[in-house]
RNA sequence: GGCCCCAUCGUCUAGUGGCCUAGGACGUAGCCCUCUCAAGGCUAAAACACGGGUUCGAAUCCCGUUGGGGCCA
């Protein structure tokens, strides 16, 4: 290949109504290397004949890598719409003496692999109608007879050198003459990808490990062809926590069931590319410019990765904490309306406040999801108290009640509101004077004000919320307390 | 079963013959910070599957075994 082709890769999914994990590293690594040398991607659609991709089949693709922010270049084409060049292709390899017909019956097949077995042998077609007499082959075509298209496998081997795994061989006996179009007239898997990829020009195919040993039919077909075939770089599979295949088991398949679990596009695309890749120095959080900048083929790993959810937490949550206030609010708004947490007029009319409560909750959230439940008690309005919180912090009623007074003594003399330092000296103080352990109050403050065990500083939430907020919070508070400890009951 | 791929901490990985008493990250444990929880900082436990070679010297090269995975049947 001269090095001075530009790079064509291509994204070829079939149209299975949904882009899967393993689906995606797959188009993200063939992007980010189109990305990384300016070259093209071309999308297409590895329907058939058999089954025509629908309008909702490949929906669900186009919502993954648009999801994923993977743009292509040319496409999406169908190989469905390719049959007569795939047909032709083949008739041009009859036609070199690269393939030709083959009569036998299903019958007639099927025996031969009984035999094989019977005889404890692997079984590959044995290439009776190879030997047939090319007039008559030609004849019996000509009168109707049904037959399929072989390739001719010539002796020897084929090897190619994989990007990732290095040189890779096949004993071409292993492969046996294989169909390239079957009796109806359908071209084959393996035929109509190297057509297609022939016709696009793609110079790199890169794939998942799975399509190994179609590789060697492939480069066949494209000697027979009388070209060269491209560079081919197998990627390593995605493995469940078990160790097998990722599927269904092992929870969300989808892409985009991880959009709706609340992962950041930019955190999934890292992860992904995390997986079987590195950029070798020690960098793991990138950006998608990071990403493309350090992306090669060459690195990387020829070993299996196993998907570990853990992991990918932990990214989203540095992906979110390095977002500015700003751009995060831009993320979470729908989410927060999504949930109910208020209206998108609401916060609309509090954009600014809404950055700043999102700077306020980054750090402790890991997903969107984890930030609206971090935000929603900033907004007016009642709020539950999480059994985990009254257990924690209100476990004595008696004790939160007395606690909350200072709360609410401090709260109403409450004069340089906003300003974190001076608010935490004054109400320090006044807990001093009362006898109350400061901590105390504001862990029952926390609890009052949030419902929940875990927020900001109690400042800054109180400065969030308003004096207004914090006030009806702290009545509610006390009322629900004082219910509770004449009710004797634990909730 | 045949063919092919793979083999470093639980997980993702760095490592391409000496820089390795094997580095980083997630997770785990502990400490610091502290009004909670995160974040952040520090520390710890944790791996070269096994056996043979090659070499002055192997995680790194070769062979075999074992184990995992994929494709086909």
């Amino acid at each position: 290949m001269n090095p001075a082709t530009p790079v064509r890769v291509r994204f070829a999914p079939s149209p299975t109504g949904f882009l899967h994990v393993g689906g995606a590293r797959t188009a993200l690594f063939n992007w980010l290397w189109a990305r990384h040398t300016g070259g093209v991607l071309v999308l297409r659609i590895e329907d058939t004949d058999a089954e025509r991709s629908t309008e909702e089949m490949i929906r669900g693709i186009l919502d993954g890598l648009e999801w994923l922010g993977i743009d292509w270049d040319e496409g999406p084409h169908y190989q469905s719409r390719h049959g007569d060049r795939h047909r032709e292709a083949a008739a041009s390899l009859v036609r070199s003496g690269s393939a030709y017909a083959c009569f036998c019956t299903v019958e007639e097949l099927a025996a031969e692999r009984e035999a094989a077995i019977a005889r404890k042998e692997s079984y590959v077609y044995s290439g009776r109608c190879r030997r047939l007499d090319a007039s008559e082959s030609a004849r019996r075509v000509a009168d109707g007879e049904p037959h399929t298209i072989r390739f001719a496998v010539p002796a020897g081997e084929t090897a190619w050198e994989d990007v990732v795994h290095g040189r890779t061989s096949f004993e071409n006996r292993t492969i046996g003459d294989f169909i390239v179009v079957r009796s109806d007239g359908a071209p084959v898997y393996n035929l109509a990808v190297t057509v297609d990829d022939l016709d696009m020009r793609i110079t790199h195919v890169v794939r998942g490990d799975d399509h190994i040993s179609n590789t060697p039919k492939q480069i066949l077909i494209y000697r027979a062809l009388g070209v060269e075939p491209p560079v081919f770089a197998h990627v390593p599979l995605i493995l469940g926590p078990d160790k097998s295949k990722l599927s269904k088991r092992h929870g969300a398949v989808a892409v985009t069931a991880y959009r709706d679990q609340g992962y950041l596009s930019d955190a999934f695309v890292n992860f992904l590319a995390l997986l079987g890749w590195s950029a070798g120095d020690d960098r793991e959080v990138m950006t998608r410019a990071e990403l493309v900048e350090a992306f090669t083929l060459e690195r990387i790993t020829g070993k299996s990765a196993v998907f570990d959810v853990e992991k990918l937490e932990w990214l989203n949550g540095q992906h979110l904490s390095r977002l500015s206030g700003a751009e995060l609010a831009a993320v979470a708004r729908p989410w927060f309306t999504r949930a109910g947490v208020a209206s998108d007029e609401e916060i609309e009319a509090r954009g600014e406040w809404f950055e700043d409560l999102i700077a306020l909750v980054k750090t402790r959230s890991r997903t969107l999801h984890d930030l609206v439940e971090q935000g929603r008690p900033f907004f007016p309005g009642p709020v539950e108290y999480q059994a985990d919180a009254v257990e924690k912090f209100w476990k004595d009623p008696v004790a939160a009640d007395e606690a909350l007074t200072v709360a609410q003594q401090y709260a109403a003399a409450e004069d340089r509101w906003g300003e974190l330092e001076a608010m935490e000296a004054r109400l320090r103080a006044l807990a001093d004077e009362r006898g109350v352990p400061a901590g105390k109050v504001m862990q029952s403050l926390r609890v009052a004000l949030t419902g929940q065990r875990v927020s900001p500083g109690i400042f800054e939430t109180m400065a969030a919320m308003g004096r207004e907020v914090v006030d009806e919070r702290l009545a509610a508070a006390r009322a629900w307390l004082a219910a509770r400890a004449t009710d004797g009951r634990t909730s």
